[in-house]
DNA sequence: AGCCTTTGACCAGCG
DNA sequence: TCGCTGGTCAAAGGC
C-alpha cells in the first residue's frame, strides 16, 4: 500500500515502531492502561471511564480544564499515539495528536463508529476538550493525523495552506496531503470533534451531543468538522464530504448508559467515490482512477466503506431528479442501513447511516471469497449495538427523541433497554461487570482494529498466524494477550470459512417446505438446467436461518430443501398456531420426522430463539452443551454469536417470552467467548439425505420441519 | 451457489 | 378520508 506504509504518524516527535491498529486505537482510548494516566474515580471502573467519562468531566468548563490537565498527564508510552501538546495558541488548550498506524487508513477510521465513537470518548474523557478543534487531513502516504486545539490551525494542509513549520517542525509540510485536524469556519476543509461547546455544554444525563461532520478530500484532504445539524458541503473537485452527526447521545446517568444517534453523510463532488477503503486509497494513491467507478458497487452500489450493502429499495424521493437508493448491510442482523442520493449529474451526492455495524468490517476481498455471510466478524453484542442502538433516531440526523422514528425505534429501545444502559460500563453486559476480564468497548474497538489489521496484507498474514498487531508491543498484559489471542482464534475461526449446520430435507410439495411454519423471505432464484432452485431467508429479526429450495425439472413433485443457518427462534405465533390448527393434510414429509444424522435434542424453544438471550441468559450448563453439540456435530445453533445483542432483542416478540437471566462468570463468559470461537466449525453438512417415504410421518400434526428438526434438540 | 439489483406494490406517517 | 411522501417488501431476473 502506498504512503501509509511508507510513512507513519510523523506527527509525533517519533514514531512507534509500527503500531498495530489496535494498538492505535487502545492507545487513543486508554486501553493500555499503563498509559493512561487519566484520573479516575477511586473504585470507578475502568470501563465506565472509557465510555463517556465522568459526568462532571462533560461540562464545558470541566472539559477544557481537563483539556490540559488530562492530556498533559498522558503519558509518553511506547505506542505515543496521543500525546497532549503544546499549543502555540493557547497553551491550557492542549489535543493529542493522533497518528494513524500503517495499515490503518483514516478513511477506515473515520468510516468506522469505533473511531467516532472513540473520539467522543476521547472527548468526553478529557483526552480532547469540547474546544479541541480537529482539521484532518488524512494522508494517503503518511497516513497523519495531528490533533489540534481549537483556533490553533493557521496552516492546516487541508485543502489549502501548508502547516506552519514554525509550530509544527515535525509536520510534513511538503507533503500537502498530510494530515491535519483543522478547526472548522477555516474554510471548508475542517475537521473538528466536539463542536465548540456543544459537547461540552451538555451535562451527560441525557446530554446531545454535536454532529461530527467528517469532509474527506479523497485526494488529500481528509475533513471532519462539527457543525450542527450536519449540512452538506462541497468542496473541491475530489472532495469527499462526510458528515456524522452524532445527533443523539444521551446517557442513563446511573448505569452509565449511552444513546447515541449517529448519521454520516458523505457528499461527493465531481463522481469520486464518497468513501474508499484502503484498497481503494491504495488505487487512488497508485493513479488508478477506477477507483472512481469501479469503488462502486455493480449498480452503483457504494460499497467502498468496506461493508457489504444490499440494495433493498429505491425511491424516486422530491425534489431530487434521482431515486433515492436504500441499502442495508448484509451482515446478518446487523442494522445499519444506509440511503444513498445522488446529484442530478448522477454522482453521489449523500449517503446517510443509520445505525453502526455490530460487527467487523470484511475483509475486502472476502465476500467474494466466502460469501458476506461468513466474513463480516461479529464483534462483541456489548459492544455496537448498543452504540448503534443509541444512533438510530433516523436518517435526517436531526436530533429527535430518545424514541426516534418509528423504523428506528425497535433498534434504540431494544438494544437500549437490553444493554441495560448502552454505553455503559461493559456495555451494560450484565457478564461482562467485572474489569478486566469481559470484553470492553475498547476490546470491540480493538477487534475493529484487527479487522482494519486484516485490511493489511502484511498484518494479515500476522492475523492468520495468530499474532495480531502486536509489533513493538514486548510486555503486553496478560489480558491483553488473552484478548489478542481470543481475537486469534476468531480470526482463524472466521480464516476457516466458519460455516453454517446444514439441513437437507426432501418433501414432495414445495408448498409444505414453504409453509413450515416460519416466514421466510425470498432472496434470490436460480433456475439451472436440471433444476430451479428459491432462496429463502428467514424474516425473523435476528434469525440468520436460511434455506433454498429445489425442484428437479424431471421431477418436480421432488422437493429439496436446504435449511443452512441457525435455529434462534420459535415458530411465529400467528403462523405457528394458524399451521398447526389448520389441520391442513396437506402435511408432508418434510414436516415429519426427520432422520437428522445428528440425534440431538433442543431446549425450549423459548430458550434458543436468539443468540442474544442464549449468550446473555442461558445457563451455562445448556452453553456446555452447545460446545459438546458443536463439537461433536458440527452443530451450532446461534450460541456462538456475538454480535446479536441488538437485533435479538429486538426480535424478541411479545409471543417470545425470554429466559430468566442467569448471571455468567464473567470469566467463563470470556472463556465461552474463546471457545466458541474455537467452535466455529465448518460447516456441518447435517444433512439429511433424502428420506425414505417410510420415515416420513405424514401426520398434519406435526409441527413443522423445522421443529421437527429442533424437536430432537437435547431438552434442558 | 449465492447474492445482488430492479421495480412495482405496499404500508405507515402526516397534513 | 385522501393524497403525498418516505421507507420497505418481494418477485423476478441478473451477475
Amino acid at each position: 500500500m502506498v504512503g501509509i506504509d511508507d510513512n507513519v504518524a510523523i506527527i509525533g516527535d517519533w514514531v512507534p515502531p509500527s503500531p498495530s491498529p489496535r494498538a492505535f486505537f487502545s492507545t487513543m482510548l486508554g486501553d493500555n492502561i499503563n498509559s493512561r494516566t487519566i484520573p479516575e474515580s477511586p473504585g470507578e471502573k475502568r470501563n465506565e471511564g472509557l465510555c463517556l467519562g465522568q459526568p462532571e468531566q462533560m461540562t464545558s468548563e470541566n472539559a477544557d480544564k481537563r483539556d490540559g490537565a488530562q492530556t498533559s498527564g498522558v503519558q509518553l508510552t511506547e505506542l505515543e499515539s496521543i500525546r497532549p501538546t503544546e499549543s502555540s495558541m493557547n497553551p491550557e488548550i492542549r489535543s493529542p495528536y493522533l497518528t494513524i498506524p500503517p495499515g490503518l487508513s483514516p478513511t477506515t477510521l473515520l468510516e468506522s463508529p469505533v473511531f467516532l465513537s472513540n473520539l467522543l470518548k476521547l472527548i468526553s474523557s478529557g483526552l480532547m476538550g469540547s474546544r479541541d478543534v480537529l482539521a484532518a487531513q488524512p494522508s494517503p502516504t503518511t497516513g497523519k493525523f495531528s490533533f489540534f486545539p481549537n483556533g490553533n490551525i493557521k496552516n492546516s494542509t487541508v485543502g489549502s495552506d501548508p502547516p506552519d513549520k514554525s509550530k509544527e517542525t515535525f509536520f510534513d509540510t511538503t507533503d500537502s496531503s498530510s494530515f491535519a485536524f483543522k478547526p472548522m469556519g477555516e474554510s471548508g476543509s475542517s475537521f473538528f470533534l466536539g463542536g465548540t461547546s456543544k459537547i461540552a455544554s451538555a451535562t451527560f444525563p441525557q446530554q446531545s451531543f454535536p454532529s461530527i461532520d467528517v469532509s474527506v478530500h479523497s485526494g488529500n484532504a481528509f475533513q471532519l468538522h462539527g457543525v450542527e445539524p450536519a449540512k452538506a458541503q462541497f468542496e473541491s473537485r475530489n472532495t469527499l464530504h462526510f458528515q456524522t452527526e452524532l445527533s443523539k447521545l444521551t446517557t442513563d446517568k446511573d448505569s452509565g448508559g449511552i444513546t447515541v444517534a449517529d448519521k454520516r453523510i458523505f457528499d461527493t463532488v465531481d463522481g469520486r467515490p464518497e468513501h474508499s477503503s484502503p484498497l481503494d486509497e491504495q488505487q487512488d494513491e497508485d493513479g488508478d482512477q477506477r477507483a472512481s467507478g469501479e469503488s462502486m458497487a455493480a449498480g452503483g452500489t457504494p460499497s467502498e466503506d468496506g461493508y457489504n450493502w444490499r440494495k433493498y429499495g429505491q425511491k424516486q424521493v422530491k425534489g431530487s431528479e434521482y431515486p433515492r437508493s436504500y441499502y442495508k448491510c448484509t451482515h446478518p442482523n446487523c442494522p445499519v442501513k444506509k440511503k444513498v442520493e445522488r446529484s442530478h449529474e448522477g454522482h453521489i451526492t449523500e449517503i446517510i447511516y443509520k445505525g453502526v455495524h455490530n460487527h467487523l468490517k470484511p475483509p475486502p476481498n472476502w465476500r467474494s471469497a466466502t460469501g458476506s455471510m461468513d466474513t463480516q466478524l461479529d464483534i462483541p453484542e456489548q459492544g455496537w449495538p448498543q452504540i448503534g442502538a443509541v444512533n438510530d433516531s433516523g436518517w435526517a440526523g436531526t436530533q429527535k427523541g430518545t424514541a426516534g422514528t418509528s423504523d428506528w425505534r425497535n433498534d434504540n429501545v431494544e438494544v437500549t433497554s437490553s444493554a441495560s444502559g448502552g454505553l455503559g460500563p461493559e456495555f451494560g453486559n450484565p457478564s461482562s461487570s467485572v474489569q478486566g476480564q469481559s470484553r470492553t468497548p475498547f476490546e470491540s474497538a480493538d477487534a475493529v482494529d484487527a479487522s482494519s489489521t486484516l485490511s493489511n496484507d502484511e498484518d494479515n498474514d500476522r492475523a492468520t498466524h495468530g499474532s495480531v498487531g502486536y509489533d513493538g508491543e514486548g510486555e503486553e498484559s496478560e489480558s491483553k494477550r488473552r484478548k489478542v489471542e481470543t481475537y486469534a482464534t476468531e480470526m482463524s475461526g472466521a480464516t476457516r470459512a466458519i460455516r453454517e449446520p446444514r439441513v437437507v430435507v426432501q418433501t414432495t410439495s414445495e408448498v409444505d417446505i414453504l409453509d413450515d411454519g416460519y416466514r421466510w423471505r425470498k432472496y434470490g432464484q436460480k433456475a439451472g438446467d436440471l433444476f430451479c432452485r428459491s432462496y429463502y431467508k428467514c424474516t425473523s429479526a435476528g434469525c440468520t436461518v436460511r434455506k433454498h429450495v429445489e425442484r428437479a425439472w424431471h421431477d418436480l413433485k421432488s422437493v429439496i430443501t436446504t435449511y443452512e443457518g441457525k435455529h434462534n427462534h420459535d415458530v411465529p405465533a400467528a403462523r405457528n398456531s394458524n399451521h398447526v390448527n389448520s389441520g391442513t393434510s396437506n402435511a408432508t414429509p418434510a414436516q415429519a420426522g426427520i432422520p437428522v444424522q445428528t440425534q440431538v435434542h433442543r431446549p425450549e424453544a423459548s430458550q434458543v430463539h436468539n443468540s442474544m438471550t442464549s449468550r446473555f441468559e442461558r445457563p451455562p450448563a445448556f452453553g456446555s452443551f452447545m460446545q459438546q453439540l458443536g463439537s461433536s456435530a458440527g452443530f451450532s445453533f446461534g450460541m456462538n454469536q456475538p454480535g446479536f445483542a441488538n437485533m435479538g432483542m429486538a426480535g424478541l416478540g411479545s409471543g417470545q417470552p425470554k429466559m430468566p437471566v442467569i448471571p455468567i462468570h464473567p470469566y467463563l463468559a470470556q472463556q465461552r467467548a474463546v471457545n466458541e470461537m474455537g467452535l466455529m466449525m465448518p460447516k456441518g453438512e447435517a444433512k439429511v439425505e433424502p428420506v425414505a417415504e417410510a420415515n416420513m410421518n405424514l401426520s398434519s400434526n406435526n409441527p413443522p420441519v423445522y421443529q421437527q428438526i429442533m424437536s430432537r434438540l437435547p431438552q434442558m
